[in-house]
DNA sequence: TATTGAGCTTCTAGTAACTAGAAGCTTTAT
DNA sequence: ATAAAGCTTCTAGTTACTAGAAGCTCAATA
């Protein structure tokens, strides 16, 4: 397959998959003319990685999975701790951003938004916390 | 005051202050041995900066929220949308984050963890979406 | 007074994970 | 024959800092 058709078939961009093959991550042939040739075992790689990804997981944390993914003998423990780790720190993110939303809400509820310069969120982020 | 205290001061470590500065969000003067002078109103800014980035602004929208704040005669809607915008944001990352966390505390309920290579995590990962 | 150490300066380059754009091949379709 | 689409490489830009190096200044101590 070349490239187009791959970028197609597991929704990466072109860009992306070219970017992933120099850091690595994965390693099609070359046909006679130069273009990139992508075998199964690519594709599945790389879908593998679009859903890696689309669930937070870094590069380098992908490329962890991606070697246990093809280690025929790893231990699912190993594939778990990452992942629980990863889940820790998703909830923190999850968090983080609920109490931003709560402070962030509660100013713009208290801002009239008019056309007059008074603003309690401007006067709040000028505030030390 | 010299950058150190001033970073003392607003919790901004004093490489993001030189760099704030560098992006034209703040003009400290100049003391006659080229040391930063910082007035009162730059530890306004800054620590103005600090709340806005730890509430997620960008900061692009700081230096437009920062423009506001200095307009004596802006009008505080401007400010409500800005606000807005970013809530909105903040809400689509927590429900992106969610459906993250959903997914992949199902995968790590599914996976034993145990010294055997069967892992659900990664052959879910394989599938396509 | 000499000297250490802290604090300040600038500069370059690195981080994460792509993304955009340019210049130039090859292939396919008309 | 030619145009369009698809492929190649390369450079550089994005976001918001952060690390490190080389060198100046200042305050305190011996």
């Amino acid at each position: 397959m070349n490239i187009g058709e791959v970028a197609k078939h597991t929704g990466i961009p072109t860009k992306t998959i070219r970017y992933y093959e120099e850091i690595g991550l994965v390693h099609p042939t070359r046909r006679p003319n130069g273009y990139r040739a992508f075998r199964d075992a690519d594709i599945h790689k790389l879908t593998f990685l679009g859903r890696a990804r689309a669930l937070g997981f870094t590069i380098e944390d992908c490329r962890t999975l991606l070697a246990l993914y093809e280690d025929e003998s790893r231990e699912s423990s190993q594939v778990r701790a990452i992942a629980s780790d990863h889940l820790k720190k998703i909830v923190q993110k999850i968090v983080q951003l609920e109490s931003m939303h709560k402070t962030l809400s509660d100013l713009v509820d208290a801002c009239k938004g008019d056309h007059r310069p008074d603003c309690p969120i401007l006067s709040d982020l000028s505030n030390s916390p």
